[in-house]
Parts: C-alpha cells; structure tokens; sequence
RNA sequence: GCCCAGGUGGCGGAAUUGGUAGACGCACUAGCUUCAGGUGCUAGCGGUCGCAAGGCCGUGGAGGUUCGAGUCCUCUCCUGGGCACCA
C-alpha cells in the first residue's frame, strides 16, 4: 500500500529522539566555532504552555537551527521563572503547596515544549525557585548591600485590609481587592529598593548603542527613563521659616505662577493633617485612589487650599496660595509644583476650577501682547517672554538659560536634570519567591545573613489560607539568633520581586550547574546574549532590571560587561475570535458552532451567539486555544509553520483552525513531491546535462535566488515571506517540466534546498525529506545553503512603460539596456502609441531596468 | 490624561523603501478526479464598463509635493497596546 500522506505523529517522535540520542543540540562551552547565543524569554510554569510559547518558542528555535546550519556554535538553553503569585494563588484554591504545584507544571510543560521538536540543551535547564539557583541571588544582594546598590525605604502600596496583604495593581479591581472585595487603602511600608536610580544616565544613554533592539522598545525605556531638565526652585512659606523646593522644566515661565501644589503624601502636608481635619479628610480621600499613573491623571485634579501663602522668588510682592492637589506625584521630583496655567494644560484646567489667575508669560509668534489672553487651551510652545520682568523678549530657551543664572547667582534654586525612573522595589510580602537574607536585630539593626548561612530557604510547612504573609506568621521559621550579637532576632520575611530572578538567568545558563553563580569564562564567551526573543510587554520592566543588573554585577566584580542583549526581537500576540451569547456571556470556540457564513449559533442549545472581533487569547474571554491537540492532532510542525506564516512576527496573529489545514496540507503536498518524484531524480551531485535550456536556466536561477532571499528574510526576522518564499520554490517544482533533459538535476537540486530551507522551520519533516532524498548524515548536522552569485544575476528584465504615470505596457528587455534601446522599445508598442494619442512625449522619464515614463 | 503602534481585496498579508498595487496563503466560485466524508487537480477571484482588445476607479478620509505616492509632507477619523506589586 502507497502512503499518501506524512504520518507525523510517528515521524516526530521518532526524530526527536534521533537528536536526542546523538545529542546534537547539547552545547560544549568549548567548541572553537565562533559562538552564537538564542534566548527566548523563559516561560512562568502556569500548567501548560499557550500559543503564545508556541510562537515565541518557534521562532527562536527558527533563528537557533539557522545559525547552527550557517556554522555557529549555538547555545539555546530553556529554564522556568518559577516563583510568583499563580503559585499561591493555586495553593489557595486548591490546597496544592506552591513547590509541588509548581514542579509538576514544569513537567508538563517541558514535555510538551519537547513535543515541539526544539533545538534546546536541555542540560541546562534551570527553575528559579531551586535553592540551587536562589541562594546564588541572595548573594548578589549581599554584595549589592556592600557596593551601596540596595536601600531600605518606605513606598506606597495598595494594602487588601480583610486579606491583610499587598496587592499588585492588577489585584484592584474599581478599587477594591480582587479576593475580598474590600476597599483597597494606600499604605506605606518599609521596603528594599534597588537604586537603578544610580544609572539612570547610564540606561539612557547606553540605549542609542543597541542598535540591533527595535526603535519601539528603546523609546519606551527613553520614556520610562524620562530625562528631564530644569531647575530646582526655593519658593519661600510666608510665615514659616522653611522654603518650599519645587522642580519644573519651566523656570522660564515663573513669573506667570499662580499657585503652587504639593502631594497629598509631601512632608508639610502631613505635617498640617494634624491641625486641619478637612486636609486630612481630603489626603484620606486621595489614599483612596490608586497608585497607577493612568488613575491619577484621569481622576479629576482636586485641591484643598492649606491657607498658606508662598512668595514667588522673583517677584517678592507676589504671593502664591497653597494646595495640596490630587495630580501632584510625591514619586516625581520634589513632590511640589509651582503653577502656571497659561502654559500648562493641567495647571489651566485647575486654576478655572479655583478663579486662579491665568498670566501669559509666552507670547506665540504674530500674536499682539495687547489682546492675546489664554482661553480653555494652555500655550505650550515657544515665542517671546512677556510679563516678566528682566526675561521679557527673550525666548523660551534663552529665558530658561536667564532664569536658572538668575537663581544660581542669588542661592534661589539651581539648573538640574531629573529622571521619572524611580527606585526599584523589590520587597514583596508573599510566600512563594527568593528570601531576603536580611535578619532584623533589636540591638543592631538590620544585620545581612551571614555568606556561608546561605542560601536562606523557604519553610515547607506553611498555611497559606489564612490572610496575610505565612512567613511573617510562621511559628519558628523567622526566629533566629543575631549573627552579629546573638540575641534573638528576626528574619526579614519578605521575598524578592520575580523580576529579580529573572535579571540574571541568562548568565546562569551559560554554566549552570557551576558552583558559583557562573563561570566567568562561561559568561565571557556566551555573552551577550546575541538574540534575545520575547513579547512586548517586556518592553520596559524585565528588559530594563536585566540592564541595570548586569550593570549592578559589573560594579560588584562579576563580569566586564554593561548591555544583556545585543539583539532584541519583540513578537505580537496570539489571539483568537471570540464569542458571546444574547446575555453576554462568554462561549469557547469549541461551544460555538458556524451555521452560515457568519452566523453562529450554541453547539450545546442552538441560542445564537454573536462573533466579536479577534482579541488577544485570555482565559476572561474564553477564546484561548490549548496548543496541546494542535500538537497532538497535527504534529509540531503544522504548528511551526503556521506561526511562521502569513502574520508578520511582531505583529498580533490570529489563530485559525483553517490557517492549521492549510500548514498541514502544505506538509502533505511536499511530502507527495518528494515521494512521486524520488524514482526520477538523478543521483546526488549529478551535473546536468549541457547546454541547459531557457526554462532550465530560469529554474536554476530560481533556486539560487530563493536560498538567497530565504536566507535574508530569515535574518531580517521575516519568517512569513521566508515562508511565501519557499512556498513559491515548491510551487515551480512542482510545474516543472519532466521532459527536460536537466528534469532529473533541477528537481533533485530543488528538492534538496527546499529541505535545507525548511530545516529551522519544520525540522522534523525536512529531516524526513532529506532522509528520502538518500542521505545518511542528518539535515541537522547539514550546512546551509549557499547561492551562487553568477547565478543570481538576472539576464531580462521586465520594465514598466507608462503614460503620463499610467501603466500602458511591460516590455522584456535584456538587463542593463541602454536610455535610447528602452525608450525606443516602449514607443514601439501599440498600447502606448494608442495611449499616446499621436502626440509626441515632451519629456521621458527612463529608471534603467524597471521603468519608462511618457510625459506628453 | 499621557505615550506608542497600526489602518492595503471577503480575510492574513506582499510591494526591491518614490517606480508594474495585491506576491504567498486562507476563504469563495466553476469544472474534473478519488473505495466522497478535514483528499487531490485545473481555472477564476479588488470594484466597475466591455463580446473582446482595452478603459475608468481603487491602499481609512481631505489636501499637498512629484513625470510618478500604499510609500514623502500637513490636517483629520478610526482601532489596538502600555502607563511602575501580573509574568
């Protein structure tokens, strides 16, 4: 019985374990080939893997077996960031302890990333939350607590006051506890922070070098970083002997101040709760609100007036009133403003609501001084001082650069550049994540866990259904003895932030069963990372604490570099259709069945369903697909390709079950090439027969023209046109004419580059195909394909001839014709005289080899 | 509120970066195959007029620059994403 079709349920499993046993993809630390390093962002170990793995996986196992195939000694480790909230979350609800629910989602999943066939060394394999990977961590906070990288301060949190814990913003829903439902109240907690404030400069700067990172992502962290100049003003407290220091970007502006504002949070505002109840209802108020940027600036501006007056330090018979107002940030330079609502929007629109007064200090060009006057819109740009006192005709710059030496001169303020990167926190009051190795002492204070008392691990017995920290409940785990005077003390019970394990496993990977945290040799080779793949919304935290951290190790003497990744590729998501019923309630895609084009109905009752637009995949919607009966269904390679298809990489995709027929009859379809043309073909490395006829020479140009854009596109980052590409290759063979004398050559050397093409991209059915084709050594262990240069030059060329920039005719011409022979050739053609209308062209445009242009 | 990205056939998307718009695929239509039942083959497939040759229109919208604009400029509309304790 002939087979018709691929059988990839057997062929899959079967060259999984052909790699696995030659142990091809395991990397030796010193292989003399030049080295190339692949990393897609490590998975949180949530139970399965989604599509969102799938594609991010694929891709990077795409770029790993291309550069391996080009010569590169490739590392291509996988590892699991496996602390975090979802565990406890699981603890709670089922009962499962977070370590044993943690470890047996990596099982799962690391079978199933195995099912999809990728070029990983699995050697190296590492989970965050082993004591293994996390005591090397705790060391690295010691030596950061040495090098005075780590501080402990207070900072706001959104505190559940029934769950009696800290939540993520995510957690607050409409201002309430996801779980509790209480309202959620801002406190403030003593915590570690991470002074990646100490690079700020640094960060930013070093940014214009990574050029191999999209502009998108550089310019979120440019944002993020938010460099800032201006200056440091003293606004002196009629009555009270201390000042009040305010930063703006727009000294220049200061004569046009109205008002000035502090935060709810500033010193002198809590400072004046205690004998102004109204001002403490309304600081109570603003605690209410949440701590995310989007909510504060959309909430409406508020302000209490405290009764306090400043002087304007220009103007000393000014006196300015002041507020405490909802929008100022305490985070955000000193935690007080000076405003101006002629020129700035937020401070206009809170002026109007209290009758401020509005002073134009910036007259716009062509405006009359007389007559101009703010109305609803501030006026942000440029023009000429106005109102102002020794500043007046001077332009903004110019203004800025008056004012500050005005200031300086006489001990006003001073010129300075701020930043909006604020410290990072990495304290969390949880269970599940890397002890702090800190020990609280009645007599000495903060006392660090002695290096050799390393690593501080997690206590087993826990109760996690009890409201608030279990470590901070534990009944023996955080008593200990000082190590510095030996009486009874405490641990520190909170755990570190999840992005602290994952700004380093990178270098772990590199030799990660070392006794120290790597190997500096491992690291010098293997660093950086030269292509670092994940999603977007990475963009700024994790991509941001990796740079800072290797910064922060560089300065504690573990390596010699700044930058992690050298390449960055950020990919779209994976989304799906979604489904809801006349009561709005959410249906999966396999409850929902299509009646009619576009019409859609309950699979279980019949009630029509209506079928919204494709939105990310997310559980709420109900419109995740489980890779795992793709996989199963079809085989790793269906998926693979479909991935790669058709929606660029960093772009969303939407995954259809029409989009998996087609990857999967593409597969068939090049599976039956090979096996109904196997008995025609030459032999391997057979020449064809000379002379090669005109198709014959076009076919072979075709293959060498499709390894060389494969190969670009694949670099570029391009898989789906790499994949029209050889879709395009594969349809040519397919055309091809059998009675050529060069048939048995061309298809045997077209069926050999269209496997090599598609080995990173489905490797199982490729090494298939190579198989078949009678070749003993593995496609995988098989060079790259290399075009021959002579055959990439084209002979003829198609050129445009238009009339007045109107298509009117192709003509063929050899390539390299001359102006004349081409402008001869487009008049001699019937469709252009016509279009011509006897009248002669006034002027001809000719692009050599691509296009004529009549003007009449 | 602020910042960013994106609008091209019925759909996903191509377009050598200012030079033939719609490659490649999905869906669809017609026909042919096959022990029909997620099969294969051939042809068609932006709109419109035409028997045809061919014409006209067409890249969210309105202007502009240019011999020539999906691509550049100005304004505008729409959609999506991010905004510091989710990972």
């Amino acid at each position: 019985m002939a087979i018709d079709r691929y059988n990839a349920r057997e062929a899959e499993p079967r060259w999984q374990q052909t790699w696995d046993e030659r142990g091809i993809f395991a990397t030796r630390n010193d292989d003399p080939r030049p080295k190339y390093y692949v990393l897609e962002m490590f998975p949180y170990p949530s139970g399965r893997i989604h599509m969102g793995h799938v594609r991010n996986y694929t891709m990077g196992d795409v770029v790993a077996r291309a550069k391996r195939a080009m010569g590169f000694s490739v590392l291509h480790p996988m590892g699991w960031d496996a602390f975090g909230m979802p565990a406890e979350n699981a603890a709670i609800a089922k009962g499962v302890h977070p370590a044993r629910w943690t470890y047996a989602n990596i099982a799962e999943m690391r079978a199933q990333l195995k099912s999809m066939g990728l070029s990983l060394d699995w050697s190296r394999e590492i989970a965050t939350c082993d004591p293994d990977y996390y005591r090397h961590e705790q060391a690295m906070f010691l030596d950061f607590l040495e090098a005075g990288l780590v501080e402990r301060k207070e900072s706001w949190v959104n505190w559940d006051p029934v769950d009696q814990t800290v939540l993520a913003n995510e957690q607050v829903i409409d201002g309430r506890g996801w779980r509790s439902g209480a309202p959620v109240e801002r406190r403030k907690l003593a915590q570690w922070f991470f002074k990646i404030t100490d690079y700020s400069h640094e960060l930013l700067d070093a940014l214009q070098r990574l050029e191999r990172w999209p502009d998108k992502v550089r310019l979120m962290q440019e944002k993020w970083i938010g460099r800032s100049e201006g200056a440091r003003v003293r606004f002196p407290i009629i009555g009270r002997d201390d000042e009040l220091e305010v930063f703006t970007t727009r000294p220049d502006t200061l004569f046009g101040a109205s008002f000035m504002a502090i935060a709810p949070d500033h010193p002198l505002s809590i400072e004046l709760t205690a004998r102004d109840p109204g001002l403490a209802a309304f600081v109570a108020e603003c605690a209410h609100l949440g701590t995310s940027e989007e909510v504060i600036e959309q909430a409406e501006k508020q302000g209490y007036d405290t009764g306090l007056r400043c002087r304007n330090p220009l103007s000393a018979s000014q006196e300015l009133p002041l507020y405490v107002a909802n929008f100022v940030l305490m985070e955000y330079g000193t935690g007080a403003i000076f405003g101006c609502p002629a020129h700035d929007q937020r401070d206009l629109e809170f002026a109007r609501k209290y009758r401020l007064p509005v002073v134009s200090v910036v007259l716009p060009p062509g405006e009359d001084a007389r007559i101009f006057a703010i109305g609803t819109e501030a006026y942000v740009g440029d023009g000429r001082l106005i109102n102002s006192g020794f500043l007046n005709g001077l332009d903004v710059a110019g203004a800025k650069r008056r004012v500050i030496d005005h200031l300086e001169k006489h001990g006003l303020g001073r010129g300075e550049i701020i930043f909006r990167l604020r410290d990072w926190g990495v304290s969390r009051q949880r269970y599940w994540g890397c002890p702090i190795p800190v020990i609280h002492c009645g007599a000495c204070g903060l006392v660090p866990v002695p290096r050799q008392q390393l690593p501080v691990t997690l206590p087993e017995d826990i109760e996690l259904k009890e409201p608030g920290n279990p470590l901070a409940r534990h009944p023996s785990w955080k008593y200990v003895t000082c190590p510095s005077c030996g009486r009874p003390a405490e641990r520190e019970t909170d755990t570190f932030d999840t992005f602290v394990e994952s700004s380093w496993y990178f270098l772990r990977f590199c030799s990660p069963h070392a006794d120290a945290a790597f190997e500096r040799a491992a690291v010098e080779r293997w660093m950086p990372v030269d292509q670092y793949i994940g999603g977007v919304e990475h963009a700024v935290l994790h991509l941001l604490y990796s740079r800072f951290f290797t910064r922060a190790l560089k300065r504690c003497g573990y390596l010699t570099f700044d930058e992690p990744f050298a390449g960055l590729f950020t990919q779209g998501m994976v989304c799906h259709k979604t489904f809801r019923d006349e009561a709005g309630a959410w249906l999966e895609p396999a409850e929902v069945v299509e009646v009619e084009p576009g019409v859609w109905r309950a699979q279980a009752d019949g009630r029509p369903v209506t079928a919204g637009r494709s939105e990310k995949m997310s559980k709420s919607r109900r419109n995740t697909i489980d890779p795992t009966a793709t996989l199963e269904a079809y085989g790793a390679d269906t998926a693979r390709l479909f991935m790669l298809s058709d929606s660029p990489p960093e772009r969303d995709l939407e995954w259809t079950e029409a989009g998996i027929d087609g990857a999967w009859r593409y597969l068939n379809r090049l599976w039956r090439l090979v096996e109904d043309r196997l008995a025609q073909l030459a032999p391997p490395g057979a020449r064809a027969p000379e002379p090669l006829s005109p198709a014959a020479i076009e076919f072979t140009r075709a293959i060498h023209r499709t390894i060389q854009t494969v190969t670009e596109e694949l670099e570029r980052f391009h898989f789906n046109k790499a994949v029209a590409l050889i879709r395009e290759l594969s349809n040519r063979l397919e055309a091809l004419e059998p009675d050529d004398p060069a048939a048995p050559t061309l298809m045997r050397q077209g069926l050999e580059t269209l496997a090599r093409l598609l080995g990173p991209i489905v490797p199982h059915l490729a090494a298939e195909l190579w198989q078949r084709l009678g070749h003993e050594v593995l496609l995988a262990e098989t060079a790259w394909p290399e075009a021959d240069p002579a055959w990439l030059v084209e002979e003829r060329v198609t050129i445009a001839v238009q009339v007045n920039g109107k298509l009117r005719a192709t003509i063929a011409l050899p390539s390299g014709v001359d102006r004349a022979t081409a402008e001869a050739a487009a008049l001699a053609e019937p469709n252009v005289v016509r279009g011509l209308g006897g009248k002669a062209p006034r002027r001809v445009i000719v692009v050599p080899d691509r296009i004529v242009n009549l003007v009449v």
